[in-house]
DNA sequence: TTAATTCCTACTAAATTAGTAGTATATTTG
DNA sequence: CAAATATACTACTAATTTAGTAGGAATTAA
């Protein structure tokens, strides 16, 4: 699972790449009450974002945070590896957060390893070609699909 | 990732699929000190396996625990679920361990949903027909590999 | 100078996971 | 039957991780 600051830090950072065309600073408030994160926490997630290059900020009134690159080029997977997410189910096959399995007499051999990298590849394959300009994108799909309420077909 | 419990579990199957054949009853100790597995931790373990049907205990001297199930019916995204690990990254696109998001406006349109639950079918996929038997046949395929020493050729 | 905002360190609280203790109960074997 | 050897089961404790908060320093606009 995702912890909660991966998704909080997902949440903003869509908030902010949708108004990236004048991508001037939004206050953390702003995006705080937009998308029901504590106020604080998010002050802390955004610091570290920050941290990692991905978002820029402006100190002082008129303050605030916004995006240092294109929508389409922050991947899924980056913020949740940043955000200390691993995406791999064992640490045996992770790669940034890679431990070795202590039980298991080897990792050349171990069956159970073997399955588990199936699985990271399958789920990064999908995460890091998925953008945040991407999932802006399905949302529009979506919502176009669930309700054609006064569409003209 | 995985919890260790999971982990745990998963090797303690193996090993007892490894004595199929004649299947007949493996002390806990015998299987804690083969997989490095604490003798406690694991006794809880095996006894929830068998609160859920998939393995079998005899009790008393000669007594222990013994596969249910053939290892070609026992599937790792089973044992996943029933030793506690959700597969899916978020609450809201998991089968077992579903939550509503409070802070998204709508499941229906949610992009990043989308995306999640896009990875959680690609593990699935693989997760729910891979059996024990598969991954121990995956280790024998790999020992192969790995040391072709007194093979000619 | 004041108001508004981010920056930053250091916490605290809550939840989850890992692991243990100890006793009851069942089974084999002599 | 009695002793030895297992599992069954309940109830903890300890360790780790995650979530969230407090509060003041630094910066900027007006
Ligand atoms: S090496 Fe990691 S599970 Fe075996
Ligand atoms: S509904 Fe779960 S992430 Fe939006």
């Amino acid at each position: 699972m995702l912890q909660k600051k991966t998704k909080y830090a997902i949440k903003a950072l869509l908030s902010l790449a949708k108004e990236y065309k004048d991508n001037k600073p939004m206050k953390i408030s702003e995006i705080a009450e937009k998308e029901g994160i504590p106020r604080k926490f998010l002050e802390a997630i955004l610091l570290e974002l920050r941290h990692h290059g991905i978002v820029g900020s402006k100190m002082g009134a008129t303050g605030g945070y916004y995006l240092l690159k294109h929508p389409e080029e922050i991947m899924l997977s980056n913020v949740i590896r940043l955000t200390g997410g691993p995406i791999a189910l064992l640490p045996c096959v992770s790669l940034n957060f890679y431990e070795p399995c202590v039980e298991c007499v080897s990792e050349e051999v171990c069956g159970l390893r073997n399955v588990i990298l199936e699985v990271r590849e399958a789920s990064i394959k999908i995460l890091s070609k998925t953008s945040l300009a991407d999932i802006l994108l399905r949302e529009l799909k979506l919502s176009k699909k669930v309700k054609p309420l006064k569409t003209k077909r």
